[in-house]
RNA sequence: GCCGAUGUAGCUCAGUCGGUAGAGCAACUGAUUCGUAAUCAGUAGGUCGGCGGUUCGAUUCCGCCCAUCGGCUCCA
């Protein structure tokens, strides 16, 4: 006699168990239609759920977000029988709903072309079409090991040997011929799935995330309420594209890359005027923030690589050269080299805690594979620091770095950060205790700012906890910037002391940290997040004075000449073309202000100034003009 | 590094079922001196990513390599 009470708070009694479904349909048919899932007690389940006690049952229709995860899971199996009914002997692995979408990874001796993809949606429509009714099956686990062992889907087999226990059921669905082991639940049909769906691109991915294992095919989807929204997004994806930074670098001449330098950055003037601020501002920044600004040698001996541990680890992906029978390192980062620094002269605890940084080049010899325009390089410069503390300087020093970190991310603009604390993995150095303190310092540090963090257990560094800050890029692809991470092996390792309140020599802490990551990343995503169109205090132009006949051609380079002396980045563009034309031409290339002189103007000594967006200002005298600019430049606004 | 795709003029791209290639923009020359997103005309520009093979002949077909793009793995 189950009672269901509805998210409205009304209730339904019913004189024997009843399936979702009847539930949605004792209240109308087009409820019941709609229905394509139910919410008991807070748990998703199918619509032919059957609920036999008293329960609370939210109906889910296409309306809920929940809704959409279901139609992306539909998808992928849909898919995977769409694959399977036309390359047959293609097995199955797993294919889960992901943010925009759906994957499914088959195994496969050939591989799947552009044209397959084609074919496969249409399968994929048609079985839509044939509307088939999905629902769900109780097996039994050694009759479902069996059963699939039996058509040869030997990665289900070990899918089901590994994940469900021993002696547990387990739930399949069926949809026509087809069926998939699935913890469900799934929409009542695949009719359901509607037309919002389409097939992106193909990808190899390994078995189980393991490089080891057998590459499989990964064919990725994306999948909608309806077809409206599938253009939607669409359309969104070919907007985001056109903020590529690669795009943008080339068509604003800031930076190209070559063959023959693969992962390194040309920068041309314009991308090297913007690095060159950015980097700038760090140093004022992190100079009243209490840093030492240091600058330590690119190639160093093995044996220092040797003591630090590095060269038995990432040997591998570190450039090295040789001369007069001594292997050295190209460096692939600065704290070794920067202990060197401060185990120059005896440290008191008086000296600590000592803040060493430098804008170093490093070099890395990432996998061929992994490179991508600036945000992944070989060669890059970190806003880098490391900063010798006691143990229990950890959590303020922490504490001021998130607070600088913060103001900094700020200043450029950035809101959405993701913050994930990684804790200690299963091989690493140091006593318990200290990875305790040293992952509370960070935790505390953390939670004092009130800030939203996730936790990945287990994947800090061998040698200490870490805590980083990621940024997106345009197509939401995440990526690393700023990091603090606690270092209890290194110090100790390269012979770092200091002399303790009690005369005992200690080896102090240290924290690898940067806020930017690497500069080449950061303005990779700076460019991304404008456009090109950077604020004012980062634009490599922040203006061009143009004429409009040559008459003026003088007056223009005085007015460009005044900007220039009071420190702004200006051109003059004197070029014999009509005025629209180098409008379109400035704004194309994103600069801040386009001042247009013409006879009025000579005569009244102004500008006529225009924004790249296509704001008219006005006439300003020049004087009015550089004030508005400084200002602007000091709030650092766009 | 692994899987797949791609590589043609400075840029964006078309093309050749094997007979050494074209457009638009940019560049250059000339005309035009013009008021807020493209003035007109002409000229020039390519070892068709690299190396090798097949062929009378390869940018096109085959092999290897390099780079780029999309994923996967990795990221001190």
């Amino acid at each position: 006699m189950p009672v269901v009470t509805l998210p409205d708070g009304s209730q339904k009694s019913f004189d024997k168990p009843v399936s979702v479904h009847d539930v949605a349909a004792s209240i109308g048919p087009g409820l019941a239609k709609a229905a394509l899932a139910g919410k008991v007690d807070g748990k998703l389940v199918d619509t032919s759920y059957s609920i036999d006690t008293d329960a609370q049952l939210a109906i889910v229709t296409l309306k809920d977000d929940e809704a959409l995860e279901l139609v992306r899971h539909d998808a992928a199996h849909v898919m995977a029988q769409a694959v399977q009914e036309l390359y047959p002997g293609t097995q199955v692995t797993i294919g889960p709903a992901i943010e925009n979408g759906f994957y499914y990874d088959f195994a496969r001796e050939e591989s799947f072309t552009p044209e397959d993809l084609e074919k496969i949606e249409a399968r994929m429509q048609e079985i839509v079409k044939r509307d088939l009714p999905i629902t769900r099956e109780v097996w039994d686990r050694s009759e479902a090991i069996k059963t699939f062992d039996g058509i040869g889907e030997k990665y289900k087999v070990e899918i089901i040997e590994d994940i469900i226990p021993e002696g547990e059921e387990v739930s399949v669905y069926r949809q026509g011929e087809w069926f998939d082991v699935c913890r469900g639940p799934h929409l009542p049909s695949t009719s359901k799935l509607g037309k919002g769906f389409k097939l992106m691109k193909v990808a190899g991915a390994y078995w189980r995330g393991d490089s080891n294992n057998q590459m499989l095919q990964r064919i990725y989807g994306t999948a909608w309420r309806d077809a409206k929204e599938l253009k939607a997004y669409l359309h969104r994806l070919e907007e985001a594209e056109k903020r590529d930074h690669r795009k943008i670098g080339k068509a604003l001449d800031l930076f190209h890359t070559q063959e023959e330098a693969p992962g390194m950055i040309f920068w041309h003037d314009k991308g090297w005027t913007i690095y060159r601020l950015v980097e700038q501002y760090i140093r004022e920044k992190i100079q009243s923030a209490g840093y030492r600004e240091i600058r330590t040698p690119q190639i160093v001996d093995r044996t220092l690589w040797e003591k630090s541990g590095h060269w038995s680890k990432y040997r591998a992906d570190m450039f090295t050269t040789q001369s007069e029978n001594r292997d050295y390192a190209i460096k692939p980062m600065n704290c070794p080299c920067h202990v060197q620094v401060f185990n120059q002269g005896l440290k008191s605890y008086r000296d600590l805690p000592l803040r060493l940084a430098e804008f170093g080049s490093c070099h890395r010899n990432e996998a061929s594979g992994t490179l991508h325009g600036l945000m992944r390089v070989r060669n890059f410069v970190q806003d880098d620091a490391h900063i010798f503390c006691t143990e229990d300087q950890i959590q303020s020093e922490v504490s001021g770095f998130v607070d600088l970190l913060f103001e900094i991310y700020r200043d450029f603009g950035f809101q959405d950060v993701m913050i994930a604390l990684s804790t200690r993995p299963e091989q690493r150095v140091g006593e318990d205790e200290v990875w305790d303190k040293a992952e509370k310092a960070l935790e505390d540090a953390l939670n004092a700012k009130g800030l939203e963090w996730t936790l990945q257990p287990g994947e800090g560094a061998f040698y200490g906890p870490k805590i980083d800050f990621s940024l997106r890029d345009c197509l939401g692809r995440v990526w690393q910037c700023g990091t603090m991470q606690v270092d209890f092996s290194m110090p100790g390792r390269l012979d770092a002391h200091y002399i303790a309140e009690d005369n005992s020599k200690k080896i102090p802490v240290m924290l690898h940290r940067a806020i930017l990551g690497s500069l080449e990343r950061f303005i990779g995503i700076l460019i991304e997040e404008y456009a090109g169109a950077m604020p004012l205090w980062l634009s490599p132009t922040q203006a061009v004075v143009m004429n409009i006949t040559d008459k003026q051609a003088e007056y223009s380079k005085k007015v460009a000449e005044s900007l220039k002396l009071q420190g702004f980045r200006v051109e003059s563009d004197l070029r014999n073309e009509k005025i629209g034309f180098k409008i379109r031409e400035h704004t194309l290339t994103r600069v801040p202000y386009l001042l247009v002189v013409g006879d009025r103007e000579m005569e009244n000594g102004s500008v006529a100034v225009r924004t790249r967006s296509g704001e008219d200002l006005g006439s300003l005298t020049v004087d009015e003009l550089s004030s508005r600019l400084r200002d602007q430049v000091a709030r650092r606004s766009n």
